[in-house]
DNA sequence: CTGTTAGCGCATTCAC
DNA sequence: GTGAATGCGCTAACAG
């Protein structure tokens, strides 16, 4: 079907050898022979099988990139970022992992070798094992993670979550705002809400505590409603994304409240359309891009620099103070 | 390294094509022989290895799909929808696309084998003949683009676009509205817009008319800060996209101006968030589920049941009313 | 400089 | 039932 080297010898009557060679650009051809291969190859319009060579130089070229999924502006943005590093050298092979058994389905299929390194976006921690087996034979990246166990598997690429969840909070608590809520249930970025709250010594209402895997639009409505239902209300909220941050505020505006008027409401990641949101929306820029091309350079530079340490790399992040978040008015 | 046939047959005291057989479930192997390399290969933590399978089946289990990038709902969307429908059987792998350049260094890649299948994203019509050559190797999905001389290398998979265009259209019209504008250039929707115009004999507004690869927010911003320096400005404005959409409203909104009551906006694609969007907005849908997985569909019809015909399917675009566009009040 | 040989790891004939 | 041989398409070592 495809043309091979085979053909190409047969046509030049010189050896499959010759022509492997010939077109690898090899010193030792002559120059002559080797024009008269490449026009062959040219014209019989030949390319390289890419199973072939993925065999015999044991390796395909490929990068595995396992994210959650991409109906997110968090997945979506770094995803992006992490394919421009790498597409340029590498392919991108996406996986996506709804749940912990798809996640280990991957892992078993890089052991077999169908790519060259890996990025885990939020790995769970329960395959450690799994990743310090696999990370001895492919070179492997942690995006988001903070187990610092993991740099036995790979290096890790993250931002300081806690300091922006901290950040935010203190940024509402310093607006005046006394009655405070949270939304949903990444560890680091409550701690940070936590830090700061304690640290304010703001009592915490339980009733305002949204703790759950609340990270879409959908869910920001839906918690949304549970706060009008609420006798007392928040004047604050601190959102675990740009998402239920903008889910929630659709919901009060809907019904009549004011934002930032009557609650401000902050989210984090800064995804692209949160300042264009109305009223633009304040968050905490996570740098999706630096990253991601982060993660993208560091497996990179494992493939080709022969292995070095794994690394651990912690990337401030930036409150971006904008409109939905306001001084409190008795 | 890894593990390989070759060291369970020793292990196992059986000749390499045995155990591969064996785990293959071949009916012929001895039960007892085959459980007992079951077992080895168990305890080894044997995984076969990809690349010789690949080689040796003349397949790569992995369907590529070629999507412009994910920064953009539409296309975020969609490749996860692709995704869902491929993953279950085959690896999907990612590639981006700024230019008719990367596209065709792709179509390149799929020629040596690299994918068994794959899906394009509003392809770049410059490549048909290199389609047409590439679908006798491999299926191909084409999704958006709506030339039928495509079917000739793949299939297609699309919305009617220029329908969601008159639709819209038509809609801000009937609210009342003379002045309407359109902010971007994609051909289908615009025929859409210029098919209702004409029917209404609305006069068209050259001042109104935004035509340009636009289709993300910040393009809308700038356009939106356009629209700002008119002297007379529409009352009415279809955009290519949610995003525009969002953007030019961020920037009225900003400049004071109210929506829906002084100018109604209305986008296209009904992404995600366009209910969230404060006022939600109008959008025209276009089932970027159905038609991912759909996509999806026809690719791994096309690999199991032998090839049959391609397909040209086109889904119904359908009208999102909200509260983005409301009845022109002079 | 070019050809010969071998082998990557696996699957699939065909003998035995 | 199991083993031996062959080849997928290519690269790389070694001869010549």
């Amino acid at each position: 079907m495809a043309v091979s080297l085979k053909d190409i010898a047969k046509k030049a009557g010189v050896h499959v050898s010759t022509v492997s060679k010939a077109l690898s650009d090899n010193a030792e051809i002559n120059i002559d022979t080797k024009r008269k291969i490449k026009k062959i190859a040219d014209e019989l319009n030949y390319v390289p099988n890419y199973r072939a060579q993925a065999l015999v130089n044991q390796k395909t070229k490929t990068i595995g990139v396992v994210v959650p999924y991409l109906n997110n502006f968090y997945y979506s943005e770094l995803t992006q970022a992490i394919k421009d590093g790498i597409q340029e050298d590498y392919r991108v092979s996406l996986y996506s992992k709804d749940n912990i058994e798809e996640e280990f389905k991957h892992i078993k299929a890089f052991k077999s070798g169908e790519v060259d390194g890996a990025v885990f976006v939020w790995a769970f921690l329960e395959h450690i094992d799994e990743f310090k087996e696999l990370g001895k034979q492919i070179p492997l990246v942690f995006i988001g993670n903070h187990q610092v166990e993991l740099t036995k598997a790979g290096s890790i690429v993250r931002c300081d979550l806690q300091e922006g969840g901290y950040q935010l909070t203190k940024h509402i608590i310093e607006l005046g705002h006394k009655k405070i809520g949270y939304i949903g249930n990444e560890f680091q970025r409550y701690q940070g809400f936590l830090q700061a709250m304690k640290e304010f010594k703001i009592p915490i209402n339980n009733d305002f505590l949204f703790l759950g895997p609340y990270d879409l639009f959908e869910a920001g409505l839906n918690i949304g409603k549970e706060i009008i239902e609420l006798s007392e209300k928040p004047t604050g909220i601190v959102c675990i994304n740009d998402e239920v941050a903008i889910g929630a505020a659709s919901t009060l505006i809907k019904e009549g409240f004011k934002i930032p008027e009557d609650i401000s409401i902050g989210g984090n990641d800064n995804t692209d359309f949160s300042k264009y949101y109305n009223p633009p929306l304040t968050s905490v820029r996570i740098s999706k891009k630096k990253v991601g091309l982060k993660a993208a350079e560091i497996i990179k530079n494992k493939l080709n620099d022969d292995i070095p340490e794994n690394q651990l790399i912690i990337y401030p992040p930036q409150l971006i103070k904008r409109e939905s978040t306001a001084v409190f008015e008795n």
